[in-house]
DNA sequence: GCGTTTACTTTACGCGCGTAAATTTTCGTT
DNA sequence: AACGAAAATTTACGCGCGTAAAGTAAACGC
């Protein structure tokens, strides 16, 4: 016997409704919405919780429920503390709107994000909140996901894919960085994957190119090899390469990320090349994201920082509209929010 | 509506059967465990399923199942990466042993951690694996989840507390980690929260005085104050206090853990101290865990690894094991892996 | 070829709850 | 006190599947 119930007597609605004085319809519907109901019988059904401690089978719940109060939020990557944390801030958005989140984490691979779809489908949720892998992604799965599920992507654009896109706006990092960086010294070059997993990475890139051009300067880009999600190791080899054949095209260094910036730091440290603004200082660094770790790095990290809470924020709210529309809407709507330029000891 | 059912044709296992040629009881018995019909009736439920692309009603499955196939994964703290790196390869050993891991984050809040008991209660899981907060988990609720719930505890062993525990030994840990400070140079003074969190950091004080002790040293420790689960923070502002104040014991740093550890790196670079094993260092750092980033600070962490992957293992079969066992073993099971050293940078 | 085991089919019931329709009770209002 | 609206109750059926029992068909050993 694995489960040992104890003493409990009430073992379904129906009886919790005769032990509490209402009919299984009425508190039916009171666990379906407590305010749909009196507030002398809420009081009363509660009341009676409280005593009992009962609360409804959940999977006969959802059995006949068209839509449940499910909510997948799906992210490419959990053991990236970013996406970690933007998901926790999600998840406590849902539950205090009484949703009932389930996390899900596609580790970067693309069958995984579409098992993850997959899982998700069968657990009828009300709504998902998706941020894709991105270049990677089953392009046809998400499509015949999002035609069955309300989704609102976040994070990472799918252009057409989903009912709606929150996320950060790309221009407005770089502008920040590019900015920052040219006024106070020489101008940065661009450090980036060659093959980027993720178009935020070749938005920032346009917007590199673009800003470099408005001030009519020749924008320099340095692309280093790699796949994968191993941000960190990727920039640190691709650093090291760099430095090692003295390909290193200027003093300044703007990373499309911050996790490719960790790796750029670890290498310029083994190479014994001090970053920072200082006198003593070889390099410049900079980068954009506000990685929770940006913080720590030595020197600090300075970067364009997301605004975390309020992509996290309109994402739900936007889902919570989309489902309250009944999943669609008129129009695929986007929001993108500005960042804020963090300023640290490494620019 | 919400959900646009494409031209799916099958609805219910009813018409699966049907439409596969065989009977309803038989295809229920096929999704229960695959290996108990027939080959050739395997391969003509599985052709159907392809052809089909029909998959049981999850709620409907899950109701009149005693056990299901879902196992319960709860750790402390999922934006901190070795956690989330933990839960990565346990849900992986879970999918490959055919349950469903459901992966919940305690966000270092006790009421939080009761949350998640009671979510994963309703959802009938075969077993759960459980990281607990530690000092601060409700234990009573606890220890009401583990009788009802088959429950194997990882990484923070609370005594007598589920009916296994699978963790590091943090003996190992520091014996490696004085044995190589002490071996190479200067003895170290142990570094840590007056108040942690977690159980293993009383366990490595512990094992710290007793290392010493063998030795014949005196074992200086420096306690930090602050509360909570920021330990980079904590630590950042402990060092600087420390290095203010001109209180550190001696040269030699070993940290409780590594995300301390991160912010003492981070406060000897503001302040100038470099940390190294080299003949220009002021000092050196080493700690323990191997947490994801320690490759990757400046210098690279000399730090005692986790085992992993033999944690996570063997966590996930004992809770098989238990499982099978019937949620119950005679005696309660403890396992520790040993540590090993990683020889970087800092010290 | 027989008997035996194993696998499958038929039949039937139950799980716990959603939910609709019709009826009765309760409440707030004039 | 009377009345209409709102809320609760009664009744009844369905969801999709688990699962037990009894019977039938197929596979196996010798």
């Amino acid at each position: 016997m694995t489960r040992r119930d104890g003493a409990r007597t009430i073992r379904n609605m129906e009886q919790f409704a005769a032990a509490s004085g209402f009919s299984r319809p009425t508190v039916s519907k009171y666990f379906h919405d407590p305010s749909s109901v009196r507030a002398s019988t809420r009081a009363g059904i509660e009341a009676a919780i409280e005593r009992y401690d009962y609360r409804p089978n959940l999977f006969a719940m959802n059995q006949n429920r068209r839509l449940t109060k499910n909510v997948g939020v799906v992210v490419p990557l959990l053991t990236d503390p970013f996406f970690a944390e933007i998901a926790r801030t999600i998840e406590r958005l849902c539950v205090a709107a009484g949703f009932r989140p389930i996390l899900l984490s596609s580790n970067g691979e693309t069958a995984q994000e579409a098992e993850n779809l997959d899982t998700l489908l069968s657990l009828k949720p009300a709504g998902v909140l998706l941020a894709p892998l991105g270049r990677s992604s089953d392009r046809e799965a998400l499509t015949a996901f999002c035609r069955d599920v309300p989704t609102v992507l976040f994070d990472s654009n799918v252009e057409g894919l989903g009912e709606a896109f929150v996320g950060s706006d790309n221009a407005s990092f770089i502008a920040q960085t590019v900015g920052y960086l040219c006024d106070t010294g020489e101008p940065p070059f661009f450090f980036e994957m060659r093959h980027p997993a993720n178009p935020n990475a070749n938005k920032r890139r346009a917007a590199f190119v673009a800003e470099m051009d408005a001030r009519g300067i020749e924008p320099g880009i340095h692309k280093i090899d790699g796949t994968g999600w191993a941000f960190e190791e990727i920039g640190r080899r691709g650093a090291l390469a760099m430095i090692d054949a003295g390909a290193m095209p200027g003093r300044t260094i703007l990373c499309s990320n911050d996790r490719l910036a960790i790796g750029v730091l670890a290498a310029c440290y083994e190479r014994g090349l001090r970053v920072g603004k200082g006198t003593g200082c070889a390099l410049r660094l900079a980068s954009n994201d506000d990685h929770p770790h940006a913080r720590y790095t030595c020197p600090a990290l300075t970067t364009a920082a997301h605004d975390y809470g309020s992509v996290a924020a309109r994402a739900v709210e936007t889902l919570f509209a989309l489902i309250e529309a009944g999943g669609r809407f008129e129009s695929r709507q986007e929001t993108l929010f500005a960042a804020r330029l963090i300023l640290r000891d490494s620019a």
